[in-house]
DNA sequence: CGTTCTCTTGACGTGAACGTAAGGCAGGGT
DNA sequence: ACCCTGCCTTACGTTCACGTCAAGAGAACG
């Protein structure tokens, strides 16, 4: 399995793994959520008799889940994406495939970023014209 | 009516309003969507008779609506994002309000785009690593 | 040993954002 | 006069992303 990957958010102690409660403190979730994108193959925790147990590299894989549904992905885009990083020792051509997808994505999100700047700057614009009729009719108000 | 905003897509030939139907081709959607908007109080048309004819307005704050959907904004987030950019003579007050929401928005979007250089930064170090593997697996497949 | 607590698996409910018929009116062409 | 097309409303259906209960298993505590 190639990996490379790690997180920001730590285990207690020197766990090695997580309980779902501690999960849900951790990220911020419910326990719900987890199980959920466990049987969406989003993630995929070990089990200890019936219990889950949830791995750095779960930890890992939800921090992108959490933040791909931030930036509006859908749960299956987000999973491909993820695809894209948990790589397994597949064939060249898969891999390519995989790879250009990459290319892809990177792109429509430097669109995005492009898109975000320019809304941002709008909006800023927006809201001094807000500020200035505010103070218009506060001085409005202090005439009268 | 403070409205400030114009347009970049235009009606064809002189005409100020446009029907459902241009409307949908203009900005790819459904005649379902205008229509489900209007009603949650997105979109105001003019009535003529019973049909809708949406002006410069409309076509502006759907141009709003679509870009706020691509950043992960509900609809509801987003009708209060253009009230922000379609005010009214409101109360002070009111108006005050809704400039406060605006900068939280504001906030929220830098925050948004800071989190997104970081995924681009790291989506490109991920496929930096993944040209690597490719062209190691080309290389050994040649040397086979 | 009983109780409490956490976790489990269903199964059904919910809100958002539309899709999809079903049926009606209005105008234009033949 | 008839039909076709475009638009309308009403209303139920659907998908996504979970929430919410019900019932039960298993560890831990007093």
């Amino acid at each position: 399995m190639t990996d490379m990957l790690d997180t920001a958010v730590s285990a207690p102690a020197d766990t090695e793994t997580m309980t779902i409660r501690e999960m849900c403190d951790a990220f911020d979730v419910t326990a719900r959520t987890l199980r959920f994108y466990e049987a969406k193959e989003l993630l995929f925790p070990i089990r200890e008799g019936t219990r889950r147990l949830f791995t750095r590299r779960d930890r890992a894989r939800l921090k992108l889940i959490l933040r791909g549904k931030r930036f509006g992905f859908s749960l299956e885009e987000i999973r491909q994406l993820l695809d894209l990083y948990y790589v397994g020792d597949q064939q060249y051509t898969q891999l390519s495939r995989t790879y250009e997808i990459g290319q892809q994505r990177l792109a429509d999100m430097k669109a995005q970023r492009e898109e975000l700047d320019t809304a941002i700057a709008e909006f800023e614009e927006r809201l001094d014209w807000g500020r200035k009729v505010l103070s218009e009719m506060k001085a409005r108000e202090a005439a009268a």
